[in-house]
DNA sequence: CGGGACCCGGAGAGCGCTCTCCCGCCCATG
DNA sequence: CATGGGCGGGAGAGCGCTCTCCGGGTCCCG
């Protein structure tokens, strides 16, 4: 901590503009933030005096009176293993997933001049250090999207009294917001699809069994077939990484080389599924049906182009993000959760 | 803006903290941030006190008075476009470039308790807006991501007098310091490799024209081959895309269907390229070689897998984040640009 | 043994803002 | 014409923290 700051004219304060409009403090800042009725000819002389002054109220002035931050954390919480070949948490940040997320936050948050901020948890001790950070009362409230098995934070933030919203309903249940998208009727749609193409050896490539998403596509998926009368789905489990569906679909070949048709759990993992069985000269569709679930950009980057379920992700952050302004102007508020379709997206694949 | 709050019992505070010790606030500050020696005995006691009182310092109190957020924001400025198809911005987050850069930041803010604040900056509208809220003392400094070709931001923000640090030489040239990667003697690295494996008849897809980095990929590439003697390249440009490349790439063909070598300006171009090649029954790398850029996640979802010149985002982030926090400490300090070196990657393409 | 340098704790003045009170004015009403 | 109420503006008390200044004690040196 360095002598630092550029010591010059330092910036104007609302005295400042008071003075120079000729009105007091309490005025300006009822202009400034139409407070209460203020006489039109001193508002627009406020104003005037605002634009000559170039005052910017100081956040953090506002901040200890309102006890109002306007920002909000956006905390990912994933495993902790951080490999020595990835010391950059790539493997959570180059999924374009979060990009997504980030991305439908973002249309609800900026009209409202509310700033995310962006947090990591990646470790228990980054998990406690992060609600104490919370408790500064640096942020307003915490949209969480959670890939961490058995994760404790959900659990933390709300018995910190903190406004939260999940991303996916948490693992164990617990009194919180989330939003989520309906796993089983999703798996339900590719199951299906890929009887009504003719498909009879069906297999599928599951999520990790420890997530909720993973059990949910697995058992949505089973049920629906089982209404079909296959009373048996051969699946192999996967980690929804790309090395993780190419590792995966190979075992299943070896296991169940009849296969025609698979439902693979997310776009990633189809996305490798699809290189093997061309690897291994199967065609797709013909020979084996793959559908994937997402509708990721990885999707529209493999080939042949992959059929699969989508997840509006864009409006799912979107909602998140109303969810939790909400919570946070009425804390008291009972928690909710808002479930959204999922459609089929038929591309080339299945 | 509702009643809200629990107005539970509010949070301790310095003052809490001081009467519990039985110390004057001035010393549990003190104990608080290391400030000055205090006597052994006494922190004890302080860090008993505040321990038993579960105090948490006020970080906009602390702000008000230090000027310091310890918060910087992590900028993206972007072209305008934002299409029907696509109001979620997703062009822009679905990369997973994106994730790269945030995951190389944190490895820097995190250990210093430095937090980064998304925004973006997708029209010139909001560029304004942004720089009013950068001077409301809401942030220390700005890491400015700028993929918006003749962008404004870096302009405005060096003369607000913001400490900002570029992700990649500005397009007009200001004093900013940025950090970079050696884009020309990368692109030598391709033509070198295509001359290499005994290509002739070498193209390539350039990037966006308007870019720097799409220039000096051209231009180095240019001047690379023309030093072995080819003094004219074909090439075409592209969007930096993936649809962008397989349609440079149709072009390219049609133009030059005897083309044995390319080099693709991106990845996600050459992910592209790599789809139309396959379609139109040429083998690469046997008949095409292929040669990307960035070696990004497209690299190892393309079949087959390709070749491609690294560029380390996550390191260049990192530093990124190191000379944006020197800048912080020290406002008055030179402008500074750090060019990383690139490496070829090798694998199946070319 | 006296005096200066140094060390450590306390007092208190703000940082820039909001918000509660209060007061004066004007208008409507009896 | 007296009175009550409503409206619009000002005064001033903090929000929780840091940091300068000050004072008392201790130690070292001449």
């Amino acid at each position: 901590m360095t002598s630092s700051r550029p010591a010059g004219p330092r910036q104007p304060t609302l005295e400042d503009v008071a003075r120079s409009a000729g009105v007091s403090r309490a005025t300006v800042s009822r202009v400034v933030n139409g407070t209460r009725n203020v006489d039109p000819e001193i508002q627009r002389i406020v104003q005037e005096a605002v634009a000559a002054t170039g005052y910017v109220p100081n956040r953090a002035a506002r901040t200890l009176v309102t006890r109002r931050t306007d920002s909000v954390a956006l905390v990912f919480s994933v495993p902790a293993h951080r490999t020595a070949d990835d010391p950059f948490l790539g493997q959570v940040f180059s999924d374009p997933f979060f990009g997504r997320v980030v991305g439908g936050l973002l249309t609800v948050l900026r009209p409202r001049g509310v700033h995310p901020v962006l947090m990591l948890a990646d470790s228990e001790d980054a998990r406690h250090t992060l609600v104490a950070n919370l408790r500064q009362e640096h942020i307003d409230g915490v949209a969480l999207v959670s890939i961490a098995p058995g994760d404790s934070l959900p659990f933390l933030l709300t018995e910190a009294g903190l406004p939260t919203v999940l991303f996916a309903r948490p693992s164990t249940p617990i009194p919180i917001s989330y939003v989520d998208v309906a796993q089983q009727a999703g798996a339900r749609l590719a199951a299906e699809r890929l009887l009504a193409r003719g498909c009879r050896r069906i297999t599928t490539v599951a999520g990790p069994f420890d997530s909720p998403a993973g059990q949910d596509r697995l058992a949505g998926f089973r049920a629906a077939m089982a209404e079909h009368g296959h009373a048996y789905v051969p699946s192999v489990e996967g980690s929804f990484t790309q090395v993780g569906g190419e590792r995966a679909m190979r075992e299943l070949l070896e296991r169940y080389p009849d296969t025609d048709g698979v439902f693979v759990a997310n776009d990633l993992m189809a996305q490798g599924a699809l290189l093997v069985l061309r690897d291994q000269g199967r065609r797709v569709p013909e020979d084996v049906a793959v559908i994937g679930f997402d509708d990721s950009s990885a999707a529209l980057a493999s080939r042949p182009l992959l059929t699969t379920i989508r997840q509006p992700v864009e409006d799912m952050a979107a909602e998140m993000a109303r969810l939790l302004m909400a919570l946070i102007d009425d804390p008291s508020q009972q928690t909710r959760s808002v479930i959204f379709k999922t459609s089929l997206v038929e591309r080339d694949s299945a």
